[in-house]
Parts: structure tokens; C-alpha cells; sequence
DNA sequence: AGCAGCCTGTTAAATATTTAGCAGATGCTG
DNA sequence: CAGCATCTGCTAAATATTTAACAGGCTGCT
């Protein structure tokens, strides 16, 4: 089972990029669009801005980020699919720390010590799953 | 050259790891203990065994892996929590993904169409939810 | 118009990461 | 017991990443 091609697909995005290069799309995906000012701010051990641009440039030849002019400045935005990205994350998270089982992973996220859920989160939750299992096979 | 501290944190640990050694991490974790060999076989665009120990070693040095002699051979295991570790990817999953949401997160899990769950699984779930209501605040 | 403040792109250098070659040790096999 | 296979540690080099200095453009203000 080779994968080379793996480095290009999104469901290897996280393998395929950089630290920063990481950090960087991380923003992007959770803020949706950020200027590079907004994105220096947001990045661990600050680097310099004209990091940053730098980085933002090769996400760009990369093809995982765009760019639209607002003002006069630049604007970015991921260029890939959110959803892709974030399904290859949890099926990463689920591998990885949860053995393949996604009911394990989605019951870890009610663990009060971590996480917060409000009574009505909950019941929400319990009526989606009611919804998932009457479309279940087995 | 040291790091900063905040890097060394299991909070940061995904933060703090370069690309190989995020990759070897993971199989790790999801493994629990694995030979060089094991490791290298698992790993994209396999490199070669050597590279596959160097990796190691400088993870040994950095302190997030140990190994055990086993016959005449290392095994190599995670020596951070592998718990702390989770939960630090589950939160930059929320974060990143959610919108902060750990329900939007759990919830994500059911949609058939990436993940599967059981019927059975799906009481289970339904049951540990029904727990959680029962001791959440509001 | 001239200046200050932001912004961009280019470029080169510093640093980190990844890679693999090689030597020595150890056990196993014929 | 000699050779083969497999392992480790060391080392150096190739590559990738990260960094920041600098030059030039545009805007708005005085």
C-alpha cells in the first residue's frame, strides 16, 4: 500500500504541511479569514510579520490558501474544503487515540473534566443520536 | 537550542513536533509500543530504517519517547501520557473544527457517512449521555 | 507636495529537519 | 566457528523550513 499522492490529498493536509505552516492553517480553518496582522497575533512565539507573509505565501503556491484584496490589504482564506480537512482530523483523532472507534472518541467529549456541555447540549446530543439510530441497519 | 517551555507541554506537544516525528508519535500512540522496523512500515513514503532511528533517538533526547530492550532489539514507547496528549488533540479539534463546541465535535461522529457506529454502540452512547445529564450543573 | 504608516514582494541567510552511509556489536545458522 | 542478518550509535550531508532585512507602492493627512 504505497501513498505518495497521499502528501497531496487533503486527507493528508495535516502530514503534508510545516510547523508553522500548521499553525497557520489552523487559524485559517477556525477563523475563517484573517489578514496577516490578525494571523501574527494568533501564532505562538510571535515571529516577525514579514514571517508570516512569507509563510502565507507558500500555503499559497501550495495551493492550500488564497487570497482576496480588501482595502489595500490581503485578506486569506483556505482554499481547501473545511469539511474534508476536518473529517481527515477525526478520522486521524480516532485512529490514532481511540482505535478506530468513533463512539469512543464521541463519548470522550462528554467528559465533564474537559470538556464543558450545557443540560441542554446534552439533550440535543441524545436527540441526534435518537435520530441516528433509527437510521442505523444494525 | 532550547525551546521554549510552553513547547515542551504535552498541551503543546502537537505544536512543538516536526513532521516525521508528529507521524511517529502517532504511531505510537495508536500502537502503545512498536519495534524501528514496525515503525518504518507504517510510516508514509517510507525513508529508510536509519532515518527511522535518528527520528527516535532525537525524540529519546527531547524526552517524549523511551525505549525497552527487547531480545537485542529496542521497542519504543510513548513516554508522555498518552491521555494528556488526547485531550490536548481533542481540544485543538474543537477549537479548530468547532467552533468550541464539544457537542458540535461529538456530534460530528454520528454522520454515517464518515463514520461507523453500531446500533449498539449507539444505545451505549445514548446511555452515557443520559448519565452526563444526570450530573450536569444546567 | 511631502511624510508617515502600512502594506506587498524579493531575497538571502540562519536554523531545523530529514536523510542515509558506515562501523561495531550480537545472535543465529549451517 | 565463520558468515549472514540485524541491530545500534555516530556522523555528515542534503533538503526543508523559518526567519527577517530591505525596497518599493499606495493611502491619507497636514
Amino acid at each position: 500500500m504505497r501513498r505518495k499522492s497521499t502528501k497531496e490529498s487533503t486527507a493528508g493536509l495535516e502530514q503534508a504541511l510545516s510547523r508553522r505552516e500548521r499553525q497557520i492553517m489552523d487559524i485559517l480553518f477556525s477563523a475563517g479569514r484573517a489578514t496577516g496582522a490578525e494571523i501574527l497575533e494568533k501564532l505562538p512565539d510571535e515571529p516577525s510579520y514579514s514571517t508570516v507573509r512569507t509563510i502565507l505565501r507558500i500555503l499559497e503556491r501550495k495551493g492550500y490558501v488564497r487570497h482576496v484584496e480588501e482595502g489595500l490589504r490581503y485578506v486569506y482564506l483556505p482554499r481547501v474544503r473545511t469539511e474534508d480537512v476536518r473529517r481527515s482530523a477525526m478520522q486521524r483523532l480516532v485512529k490514532t487515540f481511540f482505535d478506530g472507534s468513533a463512539k469512543g472518541a464521541a463519548a470522550a467529549f462528554l467528559d465533564p473534566a474537559a470538556f464543558r456541555m450545557t443540560r441542554q447540549e446534552l439533550d440535543e446530543l441524545a436527540e441526534m443520536i435518537e435520530r441516528a439510530r433509527k437510521e442505523a441497519k444494525s
